[in-house]
RNA sequence: GGGUUCGUGGUCUAGUGGUAUGACGCCUCCCUUACAAGGAGGAGGUCGGUGGUUCAAUUCCGCCCGGACCCA
């Protein structure tokens, strides 16, 4: 990366590694708070990713992405806050941890069991840092978290007593998602569908003084019928029309349920009778609720059958199934019994069936404010825009607070005590924070309530949420002292520009996020988010696991340059779920070529720093000007985070009009302008294509121009060229008439030709032409050369003509379809209708009758003679 | 089941109330003072299906089919 010239082709291996390590030693993308303007300066909230799997397709695509915003900014606004943060506070790293040391968590202290979490998730974020670094990610290291380290614990306990004081907080006994095997509460974003082999069983319920002897329900779940503590039917079906009211019992337990009318009961499915239990679904709850009913635990944390479910207690939730279905069946009670398969909701990390159980857990109030949380969500601007409907239906379909504590041993622990005597809530000191109230005593020696002086320390830890959706308080220095209460140690970041976020997940975490920050600071954490879509298989189908259609990316890295697979990230709309699609990395190949080889000829065309001319010639100024136009392209492109069309467009102009056409006029320009409208085009494109080609920019940049990092310089402005841009046009047109006349010839394009004439507007521009197709002598004609024409077409203006003429339209395309028309005097007359001359357009077919070739373009007319 | 969203040549993509953009692949020609991983040309699409609104629908609306996501 350090010789004066580019020599041979481009290596990306070799040039990749190098940058890379580079810009970590040198801390190039570090952000500088005592330069940077707090006004401009760029920042972006990155979610943490989880570091208790390997890097896959989403991070790849989504870092890139995130990347692109980065460093457009970087250029573009002084400076970019670009952080970086690892989630190791789930329950996903704490089972990394106790399969990787094969150890379980219960056998340690909670801060033990912590360190050690902190110690095996450190070798996943070794490697994980590495391979974001591979992807050329402009990421300031010296500026990362973990969601598990100290200083982000105080701040998750401050955020819990801020919102406790501000009222937002309660604590109630209710239920809760359970999951048996790790034997703590889970929010729904934790459970997934599985598929399950299952039984429909039919089972009769005898009824006590009713209008009928029994009544048959089915259930996948005959262990919960110790649970029972109602039964239900739809008030408009006709088939149970006679049995609200009355009272059935239940078989083999034998206590008494009421049968009520719900609008909630299936009346396609099954008899149209269902058992309501402590709790099968969620349905049950909603009935326990709305309907006031009692609770029979029959299942205990462990899923275990409990003393409610009498002979069966001890067993197992599966045991107790087929001893039920059994012992009904001998009683005559199981009316059939049918083999089904079907879908039930476990818990994504360990796959086991989840129950609901009625626990004491803490909640933060949502529903009251769910107007102004929609209201925030407004307040930013999303890319793409449609992505705000997501937000919009979740907040307003929300049913529930949001459940923040969990019974597990490890993560960070609810600062709170309660009074042995009276139960009074006793809470942490801030400045006593973060504490384990296992571990710590409370800050008073007696209740404030009632002055008992023993306390129960609550033993729950936060949701994962409750920490993840912290981050822009985290990042910006979040914290409180005596002095000055709450404030930020970098307040300047806040509210951050960016938020990039995955399409799947803006419902609960950019969602809790957004609720978090604005409750503790009054305002919308992000300007902006950016909404990435999901990489597809190369069929365009979800990669799963399952599946086993994956992608490594590992692969993919080790195939192809960097800034092919960044090239490739570009591909389509942010927003849009896109294929893998290995084609678009080869073209990106090919760019880093091209881009490299194009450099190589500059640089031997223009000296390294010419002097600005006093006149340009017409082609290079021509060029100036088109880039200046280029440039106010995708400057706009990049601020809307149209990162396809800024990289389709650059690519477009600068493969077709710089090298294709320009770079061969400039090999055969004598102009003094010449080196110098190259050299400013090729420090421009440089700069405009470093956010998508971090590394080819760079070394091509340092290998050149030498000095600051091209990522650290000032995106370009439009210089203020003018030129003709319309005799521009024309010469170009007129050039590739020659060519395609060569090709058509059989004729290279660098053999001579000797003489041609010109119609058309060129003036100025008659030496590039005659230069770059080797023209002995150019004519420039100032009439059009004898012709015969007849015409060709005719087109009509339908967007003038439609409106006015409606329904007539169809008859005059007709009558000019059939050649029934005329013109006169400028005007069309078909079907009984007169066109003015600006509704329609005559194509002319023109022959020449004089000697040699004749070509003609759109604006020009050439003759090779 | 409900909601959101997507469906454009073989593949991937842009776009729009007036007959569709570019890339990859394919075919023909060309080693030209960087680049054959290049250049000059060419073939290839009833814009998922079906109704409706309109002079005109790929575009707007309804329904259907297929994929994805969210919520049940």
């Amino acid at each position: 990366m350090s010789t004066d010239d580019l020599e041979g082709r481009y290596d990306p291996d070799a040039v990749e590694s190098e940058w890379r390590t580079h810009w970590v030693e040198d801390g190039t993308y570090e952000y500088d708070e005592s330069n940077a303007d707090p006004n401009t300066a760029y920042s972006v909230d990155t979610p943490p990713p989880t570091v208790s799997g390997s890097l896959h397709m989403g991070h790849l695509y989504s870092h890139i992405t995130q990347d692109f915003a980065a460093r457009y900014h970087r250029m573009a606004d002084g400076d970019a806050f670009f952080p970086f943060g690892y989630d190791d506070n789930g329950i996903a790293s704490e089972r990394l941890t106790e399969r990787e040391l094969d150890v379980r968590h219960q056998n340690y202290e909670r801060r033990e069991f912590q360190e050690l979490c902190r110690e095996v998730c450190q070798e996943y974020e070794t490697s994980f840092t590495e391979e974001i670094r591979e992807l050329g990610i402009s990421i300031d290291w010296s500026n990362t978290y973990k969601t598990i380290e100290p200083r982000v614990q105080r701040l998750s306990q401050l955020s819990f007593l801020d919102l406790y004081e501000q009222g937002r907080e309660y604590r109630q006994r209710g239920p809760a998602i359970w999951c048996p095997d790790c034997e703590t509460a889970i929010s729904q974003v934790e459970t997934e569908d599985a598929e399950r082999d299952a039984h429909f069983n039919d089972i009769t319920f005898d009824i006590i003084d009713g209008p009928r002897e029994d009544v048959t329900i089915a259930t996948t779940r005959p262990e919960l019928i110790p649970a029972c503590v109602a039964m239900f039917v739809h008030p408009d079906d006709e088939r149970t029309d006679d049995l609200p009211g009355s009272t059935a019992r239940v078989p083999l337990f034998g206590h008494e349920v009421e049968i009520r009318e719900d609008e909630r009961v299936d009346m396609e499915k099954g008899t149209g009778v269902v058992m309501c239990c402590t709790f099968g679904d969620q349905t049950d709850i909603e009935w326990y609720q709305a309907h006031d009913l009692d609770l029979r635990v029959a299942i205990d944390e462990s899923g275990t059958m409990t003393e409610a479910a009498g002979d069966y207690a001890g067993m197992s939730t599966h045991e107790a199934r087929e001893a039920i279905v059994a012992d009904l069946d001998s009683t005559g009670q199981l009316v059939s019994r049918e083999e089904i398969v079907h879908d039930v909701q476990v818990h994504e990390r360990c796959e086991t069936d989840i129950e609901y159980r009625v626990t004491d857990q803490w909640y933060i109030e949502l529903l009251d404010k769910t107007d102004e949380y929609l209201e925030a969500g407004r307040e930013m601007d999303w890319y793409p825009e449609k992505m705000f409907t997501r937000y919009e239906h979740w907040v307003e379909g929300l049913e529930w607070d949001w459940c923040i504590s969990r019974q597990r041993d490890s993560g960070i622990p609810i600062p709170v005590w309660y009074c042995d005597a009276c139960d009074e809530t006793v809470l942490a000191e801030k400045r006593d924070l973060p504490v384990d109230p296992l571990a710590d005593e409370p800050p008073v020696a007696a209740c404030p309530e009632c002055g008992h002086e023993s306390f129960e320390p609550e033993a729950d830890v936060f949701d994962t949420w409750a920490t993840s959706s912290l981050t822009p308080l985290i990042n910006a220095g979040w914290d409180w002292n005596e002095a000055n209460g709450f404030s930020f140690d970098n307040p300047e970041l806040y509210q951050f520009d960016l938020r990039p976020q995955g399409h799947d997940i803006i419902s609960f975490w950019l969602f809790h996020t957004v609720v978090k920050c604005y409750e503790h600071t009054g305002e919308v954490p992000f300007d902006a988010v950016l909404v990435n879509g999901h990489v597809l298989d190369r069929d365009r189908r979800k990669m799963s696991k399952s599946k086993g259609n994956g992608i490594d990316p590992r692969e993919v890295m080790d195939e192809y340059p960097i800034d092919a697979i960044r090239y490739w990230a570009a591909s389509t709309a942010v927003g849009e779920d896109f294929p893998f699609n290995e084609n678009a990395m080869r073209q990106g190949e090919k760019l880093l070529q091209k881009l490299w080889n194009a450099s190589k000829l500059v640089d031997s065309l223009a000296v390294e720093e010419p002097t600005e001319p006093e006149t340009f010639a017409a082609m290079d100024e021509w060029l100036l000007a088109s880039l200046d136009e280029l440039t106010e392209t995708v400057t706009g492109y990049f601020e809307r985070h149209e990162y396809a069309k800024a990289r389709d467009e650059l690519r477009a102009f600068f493969w077709h009009t710089f090298c294709d056409d320009y770079l061969e006029i400039a090999k055969q320009s004598p102009a003094d302008s010449t080196p110098y409208a190259l050299r400013v085009a090729h420090r421009r494109f440089l700069k405009l294509f470093a956010p998508f080609l971090p590394h080819v920019t760079e070394e091509i940049h340092a290998t050149l121009y030498g000095g600051d990092s091209v990522h650290t310089l000032a995106w370009p402005e439009p210089a203020g060229y003018e030129s003709n841009r319309t005799a521009g046009e024309t010469a170009l047109e007129v050039i590739a008439a020659l060519r395609g006349y060569k090709t058509d010839n059989g004729l290279a394009l660098n053999e001579s030709l000797d003489e041609i004439a010109v119609y058309g507007e060129i003036e100025g521009f008659e030496d590039a032409v005659a230069g770059v197709m080797h023209v002995e002598q150019l004519e420039q004609l100032n009439e059009a050369p004898a012709l015969s024409t007849e015409i060709a077409e005719i087109d009509l203006d339908y967007a003038t003509v439609g409106p006015e003429f409606g329904s007539k339209v169809g008859e005059i395309d007709a009558a000019i379809e059939s050649g029934e028309y005329a013109i006169s005097n400028g005007r069309l007359h078909a079907a009984d209708e007169v066109l003015d001359p600006e509704l329609f357009e005559v194509e002319e077919e023109r022959t020449f009758a004089g000697e040699g070739a004749f070509i003609e373009t759109e604006n020009a007319v050439v003759l090779v003679r």
